[in-house]
DNA sequence: CATGAATGAGCATTCATTCAT
DNA sequence: AATGAATGAATGCTCATTCAT
C-alpha cells in the first residue's frame, strides 16, 4: 500500500504546508518536491500527477474528520448530542491546524471544476455519515419526521463551512471551538422546526 | 459613466457566457472580446485587467440581488415573509440564468485568493441588508433578542449558499426555487431557537 | 512648409520633453500628444509615424550645431581656432538643453538600427562641415598635408560624442564647457602629429 | 559553474548569431533557443530573463578584449606600442567576428537604459586597464605629465569605437585592422600634446 | 527506487495607427 | 483640420511532466 510509505505521507504533509504558506497558485510542484526532501521526478512514482497530490490532500485529511463522525456515532447518546459533538470536532481540528484550514477554505477551492468535483466525492463520506446522524434524530423522535434531509444537511453543512471560512478570512482572530455551542443551538432549532 | 456603454455590458455579459461554458481557467481574454464582438485591445478600455472583468461581472450581477433586498426591506411585510421573499428570490435569479449560477457558484470560487477577497467585499453589502433584516425581525420580536446576528446570518447565507451550489453541481436537474419554502422554514425554525 | 505650423514644433517639443523624462520606450505617441496639447490623431496629420517624429527632432536639433558651424566656417579665424569654437559651442548647446542631451545620447540610441542610419545622415551634414574644417587647416599648414582626413574626423568627433555621453551618465553633475579647451587641445595634438 | 555548460556557451553563441542577422528587436528568445538547439525553457535554467543573455553576450565577449589588454600590460614594452597592440586587437577582434562587432556596434547599442549601465558596468574593466595603460606612459615620461588620463581615455575610446562603428555601418567593406597605425598615431600625437 | 535536466505549450497586455465623425 | 475610440498583431516566461541515467 504506497500511501503508507513514509515518502507519500512526507509529500501530503509537504503539499498542505506548501500551499497554506503560499496559496494554491503558487505552489508549484518543485517547490512541494523540496520541502518533502525528495526530487521533483520522485513525486510522479507516488502520484499520478499534481492535482492527484492535491485530492489526496483532501483524503487525507477528511478521513480524520469521518474516522471521528464514525466513533460519534458508535456512542450511545442523544442525536442532538452526536450533532454537537461533530460541530465541535470540526471546529477543533480546523482550530487546532490552521495551516489546514486555510488549505481546505480557501487554497483547495481555487482548484479547478473537474478537481472540486473529486474532493466532493470525497467530502460524500463525511455528508453521508452526516445523513445518518440526521436520519437516527428522525427515528428517535428528537427531529420531525418530516424533515427534508437533504436540506438539512445542506444547512448544518452550509452552516458549518460559511462560519470556518468566515473565521479564516478574518485571521483566525477569535476562538472558531467557542461558536460551538450556539452554532449547534441554532441548527438544532432549525431541525426541530 | 463607462458602465453604462454598451459595450461595457457586452463585455460582461460575454464574459459570463465564456466563463458558464469553458470554465475560469479557458475563458482567455480574446475568447471573451469575440464572444463580444469587440477586438481584444477594446476589452482594456473597459477594464484595468483580466481580474477587473471578473470583479464587475460580480458586481453587476450581485448588485440585482441587493437592490431587491433593498427593495423587500421597504415593504410592509414581518420580517419572516421578508426572509422568503429574499431567499426566493435569490433562488430565482440564479434558476433563471443558469449560467450566472455555473459562474457565481463554482467558476469564480477557483479564481486567486485576492480576487476573492475583492468578491467578498462585494458581498458584504448582500450580507449587510441580511442583517438589516435579521435586525428588523429581532426589534418587532419576531425573532429571539438574544439572537447572534453574526452566527444567524452565516447560517442564512451559507445555507443558500450550499443549497444553490449543490444544485448545481447536480446539473441544476431539479427546480430550485421549490425548496425554497422548505429552506425558508428551515431558516426560521433555526432562527427562532 | 509644415514645420512652420505651430503644432509641428509643439509635437517635436514635446517629443523631446517626453523622451528625456520618461525614457524611450516609456515615450507613447499618446503621451507625446497629451503633452503637446493635441489628439492623438492629430499627430500623424504631421509626421508619417512615430519614427518621423524622432528623425525631425532630430533634425530640427541638429540643425542648430550645422548652423552654428557654418557661421564660424565663415569667420576670419585660424582652423584651429574654428575647431576650438566648433567644441565649446557643441558643448554648450547640451549643457544648456539637458533633456536633449540625455535624448540625442543616451535615449535616441535605443532607437531601432533603421532609424539610427536615418538618424547618421542627419550627421552627415554635420561631419562634412567637420571635413571642411580639417580640410581648411590642411590647406592653410596648420595640420599636416598628410592628415587622414576621415580617421581625424572620426578622433573629433568620437571623442566629443564619449566626453558628452560620459557626462550625461554622470548625470551631468559636472561642467561640460569647462572641458573644451583641455578637449581642445587634446584633439590639436592629435591632428598635429 | 554554469557558464563552462556547453549549452550556457551555445546559447550566447546563438544570441550573437541571432541578433547579428535579425536586429535586436527581432531576436526573439523563441528564435535563440532554436538556433542553440535547445528548448525555450531551456534558456530559463540558464539565464535569469532575456535582458540577462544579452548582458551575458557582452561580458563573455569583452572577456576576450580585457584579458588580453592585461597580457598587454604585463609585457616588456613602452607604453606607447602597448596602446599599440591594444588598438591592433581591438580591431581585430572585431574584424574577425563580423557579428559580434554589428551586435557590440549597433544592436546592443539600442537595448534599454538599464540594459545600457549594465552593459557599461562590463566596460568599466576594459577602461580601467586603459587608465593603467596611461598612467604606465605618464610614470615612464612618454606621456606629459599633466595629461588628463580621463579626457585622454575618452580620446582613445570614443575614437575606436567611432572607427569601428563607422566601419560597420560602412558594411565593413575595408580592412578595419589596416587602419590600426594611423589611428595610434593621431592618438599618440594627441596624448603627447 | 530515485534523480533532476530538459521540455514546450499557452496567454495577458500594449500601443502605433486608422477612420468615421 | 482635428478628434479619440477602436483595432489586433506580437512575445517573454512558467511549470507540470518526462525519461535517460
Amino acid at each position: 500500500m504506497k500511501r503508507e510509505k513514509p515518502k507519500y505521507k512526507k509529500i501530503v504533509d509537504a503539499a498542505v504546508s506548501i500551499i497554506a504558506q503560499n496559496g494554491y497558485h503558487q505552489a508549484q510542484v518543485s517547490k512541494i518536491a523540496k520541502e518533502a526532501g525528495v526530487a521533483d521526478g520522485t513525486i510522479y512514482l507516488y502520484f499520478k500527477n499534481k492535482e492527484d497530490i492535491l485530492i489526496s490532500v483532501f483524503q487525507e485529511k477528511m478521513a480524520v474528520f469521518a474516522d471521528y463522525v464514525k466513533e460519534i456515532l458508535e456512542m450511545d447518546l442523544p442525536a442532538s448530542d452526536k450533532l454537537y459533538k461533530m460541530i465541535e470536532n470540526h471546529f477543533k481540528v480546523l482550530h487546532d491546524d490552521r495551516n489546514l484550514a486555510i488549505v481546505t477554505q480557501l487554497e483547495l477551492r481555487q482548484s479547478s471544476k473537474e478537481l472540486r468535483f473529486r474532493i466532493n466525492e470525497v467530502l460524500k463520506e463525511y455528508l453521508t455519515l452526516l445523513d445518518a446522524l440526521l436520519r437516527e434524530g428522525i427515528d428517535s423522535g428528537e427531529f420531525p419526521a418530516d424533515l427534508d434531509i437533504r436540506l438539512a444537511r445542506q444547512m448544518v453543512f452550509g452552516t458549518i463551512d460559511e462560519t470556518t471560512t468566515s473565521w479564516v478570512m478574518n485571521d483566525q482572530k477569535y476562538d472558531l471551538v467557542e461558536l460551538a455551542p450556539r452554532v449547534h443551538k441554532l441548527l438544532l432549532s432549525g431541525m426541530k422546526g
